[in-house]
DNA sequence: ATGTTTGTACTATACTTATATGACAATAAT
DNA sequence: ATTATTGTCATATAAGTATAGTACAAACAT
């Protein structure tokens, strides 16, 4: 199960960020192998985008036997493991932290006064 | 000065890393104030884009007061220095600073994985 | 069997991004 | 004054992304 959450400055469009998530979800062990995935319409009301943008998300992890889908049934995660590296893991944190201390940097703070934030939501 | 990279991979559109790059670079001291940065047509060529793409990146932040430009001079750091309340401020840390987090969470990383990420950052 | 839920498919529209091209206005250099 | 350089503006084109709306097919629940 995730909590998705989508970014519209982040740049990446909606349906790329979708994928990432399931993908770093089952990585991380948050989605577990065969778990059911919000349905497209589900997800589309949560996230307030349109169900197309979701089940092109899933098309494409479909495509990548990372989703298996059953029409009239749902969507799944595959049985097949997918892997994703420490560097894949280590690149995707580089980069959300970096395009997050941009802002930060562009509203004045430093790195401290976020890590400091931070602290005080743990 | 700012030896200009565009990550065609990066997700984000070429005119936002220009944006950041500069921002960065203003947070970083690697731009001074008053200094005067590379004409439209000269990054273009460097960075080999259009260069209605680069004027687009400096015309959002003449907008933003980050650049001040003068048509036939050219481009330049702002002197003016945006003033903003304390508490506006750390209203807005607290704010942009959940903001990432959730997004954070949502790809699988901890407080602890962002913090440290950060640090090395510094 | 019927109706609901599921993913899928299609058309149409609109916005964003990026390019190419050409022109214009303000400043600086000569 | 003339020329070159600067930022600016406008038009057109194209690809990618996202939306709205509608409809269909497969599986399930009753």
């Amino acid at each position: 199960m995730i909590n998705f959450k989508l970014d519209p400055k982040a740049g990446a469009p909606f349906y790329r960020q979708i994928i990432d998530q399931i993908k770093f979800g089952i990585a991380s062990g948050n989605l577990k192998i065969g778990e059911q995935l919000p349905t497209v319409r589900a997800l589309a009301v949560d996230l307030k985008v349109n169900l197309n943008t979701v089940a092109k998300a899933y098309k494409e992890l479909e495509i990548q036997n990372v989703l298996e889908t059953q029409q009239g049934t749902g969507t799944f995660i595959s049985k097949i493991e997918i892997k994703i590296s420490d560097k894949e893991r280590k690149d995707k944190l580089q980069e959300i932290c970096h395009e997050f201390s941009t802002i930060a940097f562009s509203y004045g703070f430093s790195i401290d006064d976020i890590i400091n934030q931070l602290k005080t939501q743990k």
